[in-house]
DNA sequence: CCGCATCCTCTTGGATACTG
DNA sequence: CAGTATCCAAGAGGATGCGG
């Protein structure tokens, strides 16, 4: 969305939601942070909850949230390598605002959007999830 | 941020999430949103409150908003031609989110984020209205 | 006053292959 | 397992000029 960072947005009164939206947008973001509101997750955790994430997004994203001090990575220096990610307490401040997405979407994407394909791509992801584990 | 729109998403739980966020995205449409919750508003009114943003912009946000059901627009066939732009029944749901949004960058903004230039620009707002008016 | 049309640039993000 | 690197397509979004 090529949302500048750091920097003036409109400065209107409205700026604080545009600010808001900048650190949050990312096609993936918001849906990462909802589920780890959930929970500490690894890597390829977060990946089985997002059947259509590439390595390469969910990586990119991951280490944005991080930058913004949303996430926090923890490498365990294992073999086989293991890194969990969990939210941080600026991360977790953010829990209204997920909530509040999510609750729209809850009660406004049932009568209209969304909803279909659904099945096929749970399948996918359990399937998936067979092959890697 | 080329989310797709009424289609399959993720599938996730976090679903909703992203499906609320896929319709609020684009640059602008956060602060429009937010501006549209105060009351009616002329096509200038919402430049004047925006001031980085051009009037290709401007028009497809509003486009877009429309077509997903959340601003109404009303022409006024005189001339010169007035347009005043209003949220729907449905526009007005998203309130609880936008306030969530706003309410989040206010509190967490101040400590880092945006907040420089604001003078510039609000400089240059109030000169361009002269200039229009 | 409120746009639309055109052109053009830059970012986002997808596919794929390779590493410690 | 958890990445990185590279390449590439699509489209968001800026600048500018015209039109009813």
């Amino acid at each position: 969305m090529t949302r500048i960072r750091h920097q003036s947005l409109d400065c209107s009164p409205g700026c604080a939601v545009e600010a808001t939206l900048q650190l949050i947008d990312g096609k993936w973001k918001g849906v990462i942070l909802y589920h780890l509101l959930q929970g500490t997750l690894r890597f390829n955790a977060i990946r089985k909850r997002l059947p259509n994430i590439t390595q390469r997004m969910l990586t990119t994203q991951l280490r944005e949230l991080e930058r913004d001090g949303f996430v926090l990575r923890t490498v365990y220096p294992e073999v086989p390598p293991k890194v969990e990610y969990s939210l941080t307490q600026r991360g977790r401040t953010l829990k209204p605002v997920i909530m509040a997405l999510k609750a729209w979407g809850d009660e406004h994407t049932a009568f209209g959007y969304v909803t279909e394909t659904c099945a096929d791509q749970n399948d996918l992801l359990t399937s998936a999830a067979k092959g890697i584990e």
